[in-house]
DNA sequence: CGAGATTCATGTGAAGTATACCTTTAGGCTTAA
DNA sequence: AAGCCTAAAGGTATACTTCACATGAATCTCGTA
């Protein structure tokens, strides 16, 4: 039987001991490299002990430089603390990743999520903010209690966030009676806070963290670390873990994309019933990675992106070295949805969904001025060759519909 | 020949609109006493 | 009379449109050397 054959082979080829360990939300007992950071985090959060208001604290990063992971560790350890001590402090702290589309990218569904997570209930839409934050200081009053709202990727989300919104929340301990809230905010763009409104900034910028990326050479430690655990004795190759690091390493110094890396290089092994994992496996792994990422998005994009998307690429080909402007992608995109018969949008959204792709890193596109001939954004696609006609497939099948 | 003025094609901000959805309220109907 | 359902009224968020103004270098214009 085939089926026993996979599930044979999947048990007797395990090399892993334990995988989760290489998982991005694991939560390892120490972090290396990561002691400066950590101690001021909890130096920031240690008044919490006393039932004390935190200062608010921004963190900034580029991403797997253990921002996330460190937070979650001090948190970790203060719960810990305080069961011990039993003092009847009443503390939560709640993680909002404010990047995750749909879920928790505005004012309101950041609001409502936090609501959610704090065991209340709010509807999708319909309701006026401000009785989603009355709604939401219900809510806290109803006990005496500690919260800390960590807000990650907030850069992500404040082009569309209003300014306001970080300033209420930081005012809203002054109309709390029962409880306190402190907020921590996780941002990758270092410049961040620098673009919003001085009262915001002093208000939220109380303490400053800066986590410097990791060099390949602490990237390495931090993979021999976890693999130990992770992997049962003898299956990594020389040389595999050095070549984990240097990968990610030039990616900005991502421990997370060196885990995945090594993660998906192993489960890649072992579907193959390989008792090693090899260099090969690792450069697989990555070409995986970036596929799976660039698959995601185009997938979960909303169907007038898709359409948009498509005309870039169907240009692109078409056009070989040309180069691509915005004038041009609407106007196959015009054609487009006439022949699927779907409306079609006015060059203004477009030219958003188009700055969109850029965010998002599908595409290249930046501002050029032609001089006598206009201003337009010079647009260059990002897929890799060899994900064009497996995105493409996505997205004609997707048109169809 | 060079400094300004012009120009184009679109970027970009603000305000308005359509849609989908929420709460509240008031009536109308049912039910049970 | 109490309880439940429904529909209407009043309100919002979000995605999109409309309107209007901003941009910035290639090109044009025209005075000057």
């Amino acid at each position: 039987m085939k089926v026993d054959k996979i599930f044979d082979s999947f048990i007797e080829n395990n090399l892993f001991k334990n995988k989760n360990i290489l998982q991005a939300n694991y939560t390892p007992e120490d972090i290396p490299h990561r002691d400066a950071q950590i101690e001021q985090v909890a130096n920031v959060l240690a008044p919490v002990l006393r039932g004390e208001r935190t200062s608010n604290l921004f963190i900034y990063g580029k991403t797997g430089t253990g921002k996330t992971l460190s937070v979650q560790y001090v948190r970790n350890k203060l719960f810990g603390r305080l069961e011990k001590m039993d003092n009847g402090v009443n503390l939560k702290i709640e993680y909002i990743n404010c990047k995750l589309k749909k879920v928790a990218d505005t004012e309101y569904r950041i609001l409502a999520e936090l609501i959610s997570k704090l065991g209340g209930s709010v509807p999708a839409t319909g309701l006026p903010t401000d009785q989603v934050y009355s709604r939401f200081i219900d809510l806290i009053e109803q006990e005496k209690q500690l919260i800390i709202i960590i807000l990650d990727e907030i850069d992500q989300a404040m082009q569309k966030i209003p300014d306001s919104f970080l300033y209420n929340l930081t005012r809203l301990n002054s109309e709390l009676v029962n409880s306190q809230i402190g907020i921590i905010g996780i941002s990758n763009d270092l410049t961040f806070l620098d673009s919003i409104d001085p009262r915001v900034r002093s208000s939220l910028g109380e303490e400053e963290i800066v986590f410097p990326p990791y060099n390949a050479i602490q990237l390495q430690e931090i993979l021999k670390k976890r693999s130990e655990d992770a992997f049962l004795k003898g299956v990594l190759q020389d040389g595999v873990i050095a070549k984990c690091s240097a990968l990610a390493a030039r990616e900005h110094g991502d421990a997370r994309r060196a885990l995945d890396l090594l993660r998906i290089a192993g489960e890649l092994a072992e579907r193959r019933g390989q008792k090693k994992i090899k260099i090969e496996h690792i450069d697989e792994a990555n070409e995986k990675i970036e596929k799976d990422k660039i698959i995601d998005i185009v997938e979960t994009e909303p169907k007038q992106f898709k359409l948009v998307l498509l005309a870039i690429i169907n240009l692109t080909e078409r056009r070989k070295l040309e180069k691509i402007f915005t004038g041009d992608v609407y106007d196959y995109y015009n054609g487009l949805c006439k022949k699927a018969k779907i409306e079609i949008l006015t060059q203004r959204r477009v030219s958003d969904i188009i700055a969109e792709f850029d965010m998002l890193g599908l595409i290249n596109a930046r501002v050029v001025s032609k001089g006598r001939y206009g201003r337009t954004r010079q647009i260059k696609l990002a897929i890799p060759s060899r994900l064009l006609e497996k995105v493409k497939g996505i997205l004609t099948e997707a048109l169809v519909l």
